[in-house]
RNA sequence: UGGGGUGUCGCCAAGCGGUAAGGCACAAGGUUUUGAUCCUUGCAUACGUUGGUUCGAAUCCAGCCACCCCAGCCA
């Protein structure tokens, strides 16, 4: 699909926000902490969709290295093949570069590493940092102790440096099954950091890798794997989310517990001048919106059960998702931006994301006229067989975006809520024997009603005033515009209105037994008699405003020649609640 | 009753000892052939709380309170 064109491309610096993140590079470039370098990464697990939640990391791990003149890296880290596939990192691959970003170089993979991660477990177990232990995962949760209670020593403990080297070796051999043995760090077990009470570095796992296929049988933790990794590709600004500020110790401690010359001479900067430093992890605050469920097990949940129709549903609060709504890059690297970066857990309310859009599209999207729910006028002082072509722009602010012809003839279709028999105070629509402006047309009143046997408004036999096209009628005011479309020269349509999926701010609330209990009923109302102005049909922009409406976009997948579907990204704002 | 964090307007968020930026939301006006956009104006004597230091504190210190994270061989 294709997006809003002008800025949707650069998504590299920009004037960006004070922020923390942003006040310690600076500190950082002016000491020369890192050598003057900024080099980041964005590491996401391929095992499943990114989110909006994905984007705010994206956004500021790919924006404060461009500002920088540093570069931010794509790395997969992939060090759990159980719950990892191609699928999600193709998926993943495709949403940053849909988002406008590009990561520097080939992409990464954690799993590239594997060799030298042995080695360096090697390393650790060399200089009696790291010991294979045998218990169980029962037994070393029960070892591990409580929060407030210290852990106790595992019995292999001090196992000999040649018995775990022997035995390390033998479980990368695949002599032993799963579970049997792990390797551990040699830290801390009575440490208030319950991460420090000798973590598991390695573990056996008889099962292939999306990338290194059957070559492993033993996998490396992510705590042991990150900081290196990190390290190995140069990262200055290993910036995460909040939860993992406990790690923070451990990722220390490998890496200064590892020869710094072993580390450089396999670094991506082995052979450059610059200095070798290591990485320094920066926590901050991770993304959390009302009226909407980030957590990754959640939302697949949902997509297994049917809640939503997939990981592209509109109503995801995933990237693809997003994307089919009709959301442009722009305005969701805008949104990140707006929303800032701390330290502190804070929810972002949704209007802050529905500005973001309509800020852009109200810029970049073409105007259109569509008729949601039809009401057929006749236009009776104009002759059947009348069709007359009229000339709209595209944009009200924008005249490099174009004009295009919109007819009109004897019969048209307006929505049905834009007439009232008996109008609530201030209506400024269609009533009987008032007059309102055909947007971009005349100004027509109406003289007739025709109802049905049950009452029901069938259709308004209208005048048009032949002389209010292009300028107001002599001695009146008419108040009220209304978009219509031609009867006859209009294309049938099915338009989907989306809101949100939920009815309570905090669906993921502890208080809440079951989500599916404010599942918002109309978070999805699909309409199959609607009626287009026929420009859109050879239109090549994807994103319309259909005006008085809101802002749609062609459903990429559903569409087709025959039968365009449209996606309401968001409605308009509306002061005329009624 | 262990450790690590966070508390500035309804929601985000600047501020880093010199007397509370900005955005969203909201409200009131103006423009308008979209009740849209745009424009103008308003919106925290107040920075979780209590004390202390200081000529001066949201900013420094101490205590207290609230909330979040950690006991995966997940990330």
């Amino acid at each position: 699909m294709s997006d809003t064109k002008p800025d949707s491309k650069d998504a590299s610096a920009s004037t960006g926000a004070s922020n923390f993140i942003r006040h310690m590079i600076a500190q950082d470039l002016a000491s020369s902490k890192h050598g003057g370098r900024v080099q980041t990464r964005f590491p996401p697990e391929p095992n499943g969709y990114l989110h909006i939640g994905h984007a705010k990391s994206i956004c500021l791990n790919f924006t404060v290295a461009a500002e920088n003149g540093g570069h931010c890296n794509l790395r997969f880290d992939d060090t759990n093949p159980a719950k990892e596939s191609q699928e999600f990192v193709d998926s993943i691959k495709d949403n940053i570069t849909w988002l406008g970003f590009q990561w520097h170089g080939d992409v990464r993979y954690s799993s590239n590493y594997f060799d030298a991660l042995f080695d360096f477990a090697v390393q650790l177990i060399n200089k009696g940092l790291a010991y294979v232990c045998s218990l169980s995962a029962d037994e070393a949760r029960e070892y591990r102790g409580t929060l407030t209670a210290p852990g106790r020593n595992s019995p292999d403990r001090e196992r000999s440096i040649a018995d775990n080297i022997d035995l390390f070796s033998r479980m990368r051999a695949g002599e032993f099954a799963d579970g049997t043995y792990s390797l551990r760090a040699k830290i801390d077990m009575a440490s208030p950091n319950i991460n420090m009470r000798d973590p598991v570095l390695y573990r056996i796992r008889h099962i292939d890798h999306h990338q290194t296929g059957s070559t492993w049988c033993i996998y490396p933790t992510y705590d042991y794997t990150h900081c290196i990794s990190d390290a190995i590709e140069n990262i200055t600004h290993s910036i995460c989310t909040l939860e993992f500020e406990d790690h923070r110790p451990l990722y220390d401690w490998i890496l200064h517990n590892l020869d710094i010359d072993s580390l450089r001479a396999v670094s991506d900067l082995a052979d450059s001048d610059y200095d070798y430093v290591l990485p320094e992890q920066t926590e901050f605050a991770k993304l959390k919106l009302n009226y909407t469920m980030m957590g990754k097990r959640n939302l697949k949940e949902m997509v297994e059960t049917g809640v939503v129709q997939g990981w592209d549903d509109p109503r995801m609060p995933t990237l693809a998702g997003m994307r089919r709504r009709g959301f442009t890059p722009a305005s969701i690297r805008n949104f990140c931006e707006s929303v800032g970066v701390s330290r502190s857990e804070s929810v972002v309310d949704l209007s802050m994301l529905e500005h973001a859009v309509r800020e852009d599209l109200d810029k970049h999207a073409a105007r259109a006229m569509c008729v949601l729910n039809p009401l057929k006028v006749v236009l009776t002082n104009l002759p059947s067989g009348h069709v007359e072509r009229l000339s709209m722009a595209n944009h009200p602010k924008d005249e490099s975006m174009g004009r295009r012809e919109v007819p009109l003839t004897q019969e048209i279709f307006i929505d049905r809520a834009d007439f009232e028999e008996s109008p609530p105070e201030g209506f400024k629509r269609l009533v009987p024997g008032g007059e309102v402006r055909l947007r971009g047309a005349y100004v027509i009143r109406c003289d007739e009603v025709i109802k049905s046997s049950s009452g029901k408004v069938q259709e308004l036999h209208c005048s048009v005033d032949r002389d209010t096209l292009g300028k107001n009628p002599e001695g009146r005011k008419v108040k009220g515009v209304i978009h219509w479309v031609s009867a006859e020269l209009s294309l049938p349509v099915s338009v989907r209105l989306y809101d949100r999926l939920f009815n309570v701010e905090k669906p993921d609330s502890k208080d809440i037994e079951d989500y599916r209990t404010c599942l918002n009923p109309d978070s999805l109302v699909e309409l199959y008699d609607c009626f287009v102005e026929p420009s859109v049909a050879d239109s090549a922009v994807r994103h319309f405003q259909f005006e008085r409406e809101g802002y749609f976009c062609v459903d990429a997948i559903d569409s087709t020649p025959e039968r365009l579907v449209f996606n309401r990204t968001i409605t308009l704002r509306d002061s005329w609640s009624v």
